[in-house]
DNA sequence: ATAAAAGTACACTGAACAGTTTACTTTTTC
DNA sequence: GAAAAAGTAAACTGTTCAGTGTACTTTTAT
């Protein structure tokens, strides 16, 4: 029995190691389970002792990542602090959360395998889908507490996630474009903040 | 000879037709060449003597979808007409697109492929970049005419995309939403263009 | 009418790749 | 230390598919 840990183990981890690095690079059609294996250091058969298949083993693997990335941001609502304030924090967390490398190379790759085979990232987009969550619940909070005039909460925090995502994820998916500079980042944010209350803070 | 068209043309038209069918049902990869010469009825040798490969098919297809569907929509400024009433007339315009089968069927494509080999779909995703152009000209138009305090149009013609965006085009193309309907969009338009007057109308 | 151009059918090459089988070795467990 | 569990290497099956070669027929141009 070793000190440390299993072989089965280690080996189990060196294979998600291996097909998480090429998955990412070249996505699910792209990447052959003898690349894994070669890559994991490996013999193909210990790739299928421990997953039945590409397409399980696709789907633990995005399965973890969106675990990891979509820790649904809360926002806190303090009633104490000025709106503007609050919402310069949050729209830093969520643009955080965008320009992360780990989110946009994760984003793309189960939007590239959602847009050929729906059925492999059924379960992601769900995860996906539900990512504005947080902002809805401040914008709720807000409001009950007389500072914001919000009719639809669910179509106000998905326009002012929008009006980050313009800048800081659609272009960079698509690659017409990097990431912003801080300075660039905190213009986009300002500007944000400014057109939401514009239309939402309470009275006027 | 033919009172119509030579065979040959005939046989190119046929081949674009099927090729695209394909391509838009079933994307780059998971099309094949003996498929395309089945449904244009046609033998694979001639899809070869009318097309080099398979790569060189699909790009004059993405280029022929992009033309047609890129024709950067021009929006005439009005100095006599309410900005309001401009407004509507842009957003409905820019969503119609957005909404319709043939613009979501075709980024869907080029969406994916740009994913998995960006080489492939290069010049398409420079003409989609360019689609926002016709709104910052109008923009600025109003602007030197004093009816809008703009001092970034290019930012601001992308939040007014981006808030049409979010709930026409990003939805639909993830499959986790539906086409909206006429009165949803309704709300969607007047909801964006007051946003964007309540920032950047001339006066406050 | 005839030569050149284009089309057809179909067999073929060569590569990639998911998943399996086999015969053997190493690690773990009791 | 022996049985069972896990790993290894490598060959193999079966399939898909881009692209070619060939021998033949149809269309078009002069």
């Amino acid at each position: 029995m070793n000190a440390e840990k299993k072989l089965t183990e280690l080996k189990r981890e060196d294979i998600l190691e291996a097909a998480l690095q090429e998955f990412l690079d070249n996505g699910f059609r792209a990447t052959s389970m003898d690349r894994i294996a070669a890559t994991a250091q490996v013999s193909k058969r210990t790739v299928y002792n421990h997953f039945q298949s590409k397409e399980v083993l696709f789907q633990v693997i995005t399965q973890k990542l969106c675990d990891r990335i979509m820790q649904v941001s809360e926002h806190a609502y303090h009633s104490d602090i000025p709106l503007q304030t609050q919402l310069h924090a949050i729209a830093e967390q969520e643009m955080a959360l965008l320009i992360s490398d780990e989110f946009l190379n994760t984003l793309k790759m189960i939007t590239a395998e959602t847009l050929t085979s729906p059925e492999l990232t059924k379960t992601n987009v769900d995860d996906f889908q539900e990512s504005g969550i947080g902002v809805v619940k401040w914008i709720k909070e807000a409001t009950k507490d007389g500072r914001l005039s919000v009719t639809d909460p669910v179509r106000a925090g998905k326009q002012f996630l929008a009006l980050i995502e313009a800048f800081a994820l659609w272009p960079q998916l698509y690659g017409y474009s990097t990431v912003p500079k801080k300075k660039e980042q905190q213009e986009i944010i300002n500007s944000s903040v400014e057109m939401f209350l514009n239309t939402y803070a309470a009275g006027h």
